[in-house]
DNA sequence: GTATTTGCAAAAGCTTTGCTGCAAC
DNA sequence: GTTGCAGCAAAGCTTTTGCAAATAC
């Protein structure tokens, strides 16, 4: 694979972005900083993808159906996904290399790559929907608040 | 949520289907059966996946970048999807639902869903893979058959 | 000079939505 | 009567592709 400018700099913006960037958000933080095309985009993704650079996550669809890519570092981890304020915490712990090579010795499997999503709620959201519920349950809800 | 005809059938075919159905194979055997519209498929799995009768999965995009749905049972399990020869296996163990309950309580997570995507090659596909590689150095391309 | 990369524009998928009529309660 | 469900058709969004020009080696 060529290292070109343009696979440079995506691989950079990935590497330095605070968030987790789906196809459309890397294309347009790119096209600040250079003239780029979306076709060079999806290959470029499709290509890190392919030579293990990058993986490919789906945050639960937390908010919609894109995917997002973050670049693969030496610090296994997977992620948690808040239902209720869209917080994505990344989460790391021995069990999960450990799950990992006991599906690949029992099964067998020459394990590639493992992508584990959790979805739910984060403490302060699961206690603020505890008390929604607590006074909704009876009252119907009422108008939100103008803005 | 109101069991309809229609309703009933779709998860009929999701809990006897013998693979794992994205929504227009869903659409393709329910319309052997009755009319029955791809808005109505689409919707009715949206319902499904907010009433947690459902879960969705990628099979890590082994056949491209549809969703496949199936029901949720009692018995946890997770896929391991071949790049080989496309064979998505699903597996158990005990770790899974211990790294669950760790996260949970370390993180004070209140978690409704888990997914566990692993993808690499199966025995024989890796036997055949390191063949391969001997006499050429081209790498395996995932031809799944279809059903 | 040959092979790879890129832009452009169009196409292709998959999914969602507005609207209308129908069915259930 | 009121509420929810389903069909239809069109639109929406994300992603892919063919082709020609540009770039790298």
């Amino acid at each position: 694979m060529r290292l070109t400018s343009r696979r440079r700099a995506l691989l950079k913006i990935l590497e330095e972005a605070d968030r987790h960037l789906d196809a459309a958000a890397l294309l347009e933080v790119a096209q600040q900083q250079m003239e780029i095309d979306r076709a060079t985009v999806y290959r470029t993704l499709e290509l890190f993808k392919r030579e293990g650079l990058i993986d490919e996550l789906d945050l639960m669809h937390l908010r919609g159906e894109m995917h997002y890519y973050e670049v693969r570092t030496a610090k296994e981890h997977f992620h948690f996904a808040c239902f209720g304020c869209g917080r994505v915490e990344e989460i790391a712990t021995p069990l999960f290399e450990q799950l990992k090579q006991e599906v690949g010795r029992e099964k067998g499997f020459t394990i590639q790559t493992a992508r584990l999503e959790i979805g739910g709620y984060c403490a302060e959201c699961a206690t603020s929907a505890s008390q929604r519920r607590d006074s909704e349950s009876s009252a119907p809800m009422a108008s939100p608040p103008e803005t």
